[in-house]
DNA sequence: ATTGTGGCCTGCCCGC
DNA sequence: TGCGGGCAGGCCACAA
């Protein structure tokens, strides 16, 4: 499913639409557009204007409308004195079945728990380009949205570059098991179902911990991993290529000590851990 | 304030 | 062979 490392292939394949004119927006679908914005509103914004930029914040990405912005994630606070010109910006959320294709190509190759191929009906979004391009959504479930304008302080820090103090800050001393606090978007954003499960598998921490119960030295393992495995699946070229996940079933096996994987629900997640070395 | 739960959406797979 | 129930999880509304 798309968590951070799928968005991340589909904000580099949207960095191709970047600089070329918008002349349509289709968007067939109202369920699809959030916060009560409407196909005419996008189309009145977005039709004679172009991407500038790209983004991405955990598993939202962010396509800013206008000149290029700097892409280097949140943009601090503006100085008084330069408040800078008005950016509108197209938030694109892709659920667990959402897909990006830019002029037919998709940006990952396998989405899994999702159909292998895309049908006409399921595009929900799509802006045509200068010169017969297209970029466009793809969501048989229906489970991401279009958002004008979202507010990004409400998510965390990305996985991708959290630095041990914010990955600490961001625990705090909750209560809450460790699997649901990593997957708390407001604390931490980008971490998935699948990807909450490998990190902790590396870890060697039981999703069930209570955050607290972490030693700093645990919390220092978990940062390692964490940073570590957003590189591995990157690299590898998706969440779902993960070293346990092909593990989490029925009568399935740990890869690193064969003790029988265990289910829990965690977070209202289903969840696999090892209950030999994860503790 | 924080935290937990249920529901939304639809395709797929299993068992009958 | 068709059918229906259960399942998958990101996100949000809602309740405590």
């Amino acid at each position: 499913m798309p968590e951070l490392v799928e968005v991340e292939f589909y904000r580099r394949l949207a960095e191709d639409a970047l600089h070329r004119p918008i002349i349509s927006v289709v968007a067939p679908d109202p369920w699809f557009l959030k916060g009560g914005v409407s196909a005419s509103a996008l189309r009145r914004l977005m039709v004679g204007a172009s991407f500038g930029s790209a983004r991405r914040v955990g598993k939202l990405l962010l396509m800013d409308l206008g000149p290029a912005r700097s892409c280097s994630g949140r943009t601090g606070p503006t100085p008084a004195s330069d408040p800078g010109p008005v950016v509108v910006t197209i938030g694109i959320r892709f659920g667990m079945t959402g897909r990006l294709v830019l002029d037919g190509r998709a940006g990952v190759d396998r989405l899994i728990y999702a159909p292998r191929q895309a049908r006409p009906q399921w595009e929900r979004f799509a802006v045509g380009l200068a010169g017969g391009g297209r970029l466009a959504v793809s969501d048989p479930r229906r489970l991401g949205g279009i958002e004008l304008n979202p507010n990004e302080a409400r998510l965390g820090p990305d996985a991708a570059a959290v630095t041990l103090p914010a990955l600490r800050h961001a625990l705090g001393h909750s209560h809450v098991a460790l699997k649901a606090r990593i997957m708390d978007q407001q604390r931490l954003a980008g971490i998935g179902n699948l990807m909450a499960d490998e990190v902790l598998w590396r870890a060697g921490l039981s999703p069930l911990r209570p955050t607290h119960s972490l030693s700093p030295a645990e919390t220092k393992s978990l940062h390692r991993h964490l940073r570590r495995t957003v590189t591995d699946l990157l690299e590898r070229g998706g969440s779902h290529l993960g070293d346990v996940i092909d593990h989490r079933g029925v009568g399935m096996t740990c890869p690193r000590d064969g003790a029988e994987m265990v289910r829990a629900v965690v977070g209202g997640r289903t969840t696999w851990f090892c209950p030999r070395h994860q503790n």
